[in-house]
DNA sequence: GGACTAACAGATCGATCGTTCTATTTTACA
DNA sequence: TGTAAAATAGAACGATCGATCTGTTAGTCC
């Protein structure tokens, strides 16, 4: 059984490309760790095994590393929480299963030791203007358009009420994501996976219609 | 009138307490911006205008920067956020005290021009063992902390019911707080202030009692 | 005012940073 | 199997890192 490589290319090519994956790879895991301030040429190229010359001629220069670190994790990301979550049933279980997608991800910690790569490169990059920061505010700005739609539809199925601020609901589900991070991470507080989804079920119970004055769902209006 | 320094000691001691309190100060800038990663001894010393060995005397490695960065900053904290907040009256009124508190302190971009440097420490240090690592956690535990006893002292009050979970409540409060700070510094999201508050009153409102099962609070029972 | 001390500057150290150069090895292809 | 190309190694560059040393200035006290 090959490894478990997510970046890695099909046998048909050179073995170029298969090391440079097997770089990014590794530099994932260090800037899950240390961010993206730890992603030093001499230090992939000890990881990895080669010189750093010969590590460095695959990229352009230190920042297209850092680059082609942030489009290989948000590539995962895409294919490993927002593609899974979108295939399940609209309106609340979608929303659900981003939670849970999250979860997963950001947990993973034969990928990512330290935690969510993104999470940790938002923090470091949001005041230094550049293409990484453009890049990482951008994936942010999609994830959080992501749950905000994730929500509307919610309301279209009936499972939330009309009058609900989806922007406002995307607000603040991102806002327990971030919260069971620091949780999970920082405090390394205990029961922080259930406290995750309380949470959840404590916003979703907020967001639903109101008992006495309930609507039936626009579907079902045809 | 004096610079605005908040580490700045009395004019009893000689001059090198307050070109250390100076140092910090810029530190503690720089840090904001670029984390602590930033830290470098050059480059406090051409921030300041001090040579490197003049500012290097005022600590006993790189590390001990980072860590009177940090207790300095967590001071601040306390001082600014925290202690005026307590002085409010007990319950609802504390706990919108302290997160008007925190957003005051999140966006002063004088003292901070890059947003909270604990949050930013937070991310930065939560994989790297060491004690600048327990500084922060535990900042944020005290606060988490706080965040809870004042939730608790709303459900003493009768502002909030009596079965609320109060290490929920502060897990959600932290979330609002930190999805705050990120849509206002990374997403750079117009309204971010008032979706803020917003997002409290919508956790206030749904930690209230439930109107039919109202009971008196605890203190005008005896 | 002279002696003592704290505060600071200047020079320098080895290590590591990103980067570039030239060699050498390995792979792909005819 | 020979050959062009791709992949990697090795050595070296200037810059900067944290840290140490020896001087020199500036403030304090008797």
């Amino acid at each position: 059984m090959p490894s478990s490589r997510t970046t890695g290319p099909s046998d048909l090519m050179g073995k170029g490309p298969t090391t440079r994956a097997r770089i990014i790879d590794d530099a994932i895991r260090v800037a899950s760790v240390e961010g993206l301030g730890g992603l030093t040429i001499g230090r992939l190229a000890e990881l990895t095994g080669m010189s750093k010359s010969g590590l460095f001629a695959h990229f352009a220069s230190r920042e297209a590393v850092e680059l082609a670190v942030l489009v290989a994790a948000i590539s995962r990301f895409r294919d490993g929480v927002v593609l899974p979550a979108v295939r399940e049933p609209r309106g609340e279980p979608r929303i659900r299963a981003l939670v849970k997608g999250w979860h997963r991800w950001a947990n993973d910690s034969a990928t990512m030791p330290g935690g969510c790569i993104l999470t940790h490169a938002a923090a470091e990059l949001d005041d230094r203007p550049g293409p990484a920061r453009e890049l990482v505010a951008d994936a942010w700005r999609q994830w959080n358009e992501t749950l905000r739609r994730a929500a509307a539809i919610a309301v279209e199925e009936g499972h939330f009420r009309a009058d609900l601020d989806t922007m406002l609901f995307a607000f603040q589900l991102q806002g327990i994501i971030l919260s069971a991070h620091q949780s999970q991470r920082l405090l390394r507080a205990p029961g922080t996976a259930a406290r995750l989804f309380r949470a959840v079920d404590a916003l979703i119970d907020w967001a639903r219609p109101v008992p006495g004055s309930a609507r039936p769902p626009r579907r079902s209006r045809g």
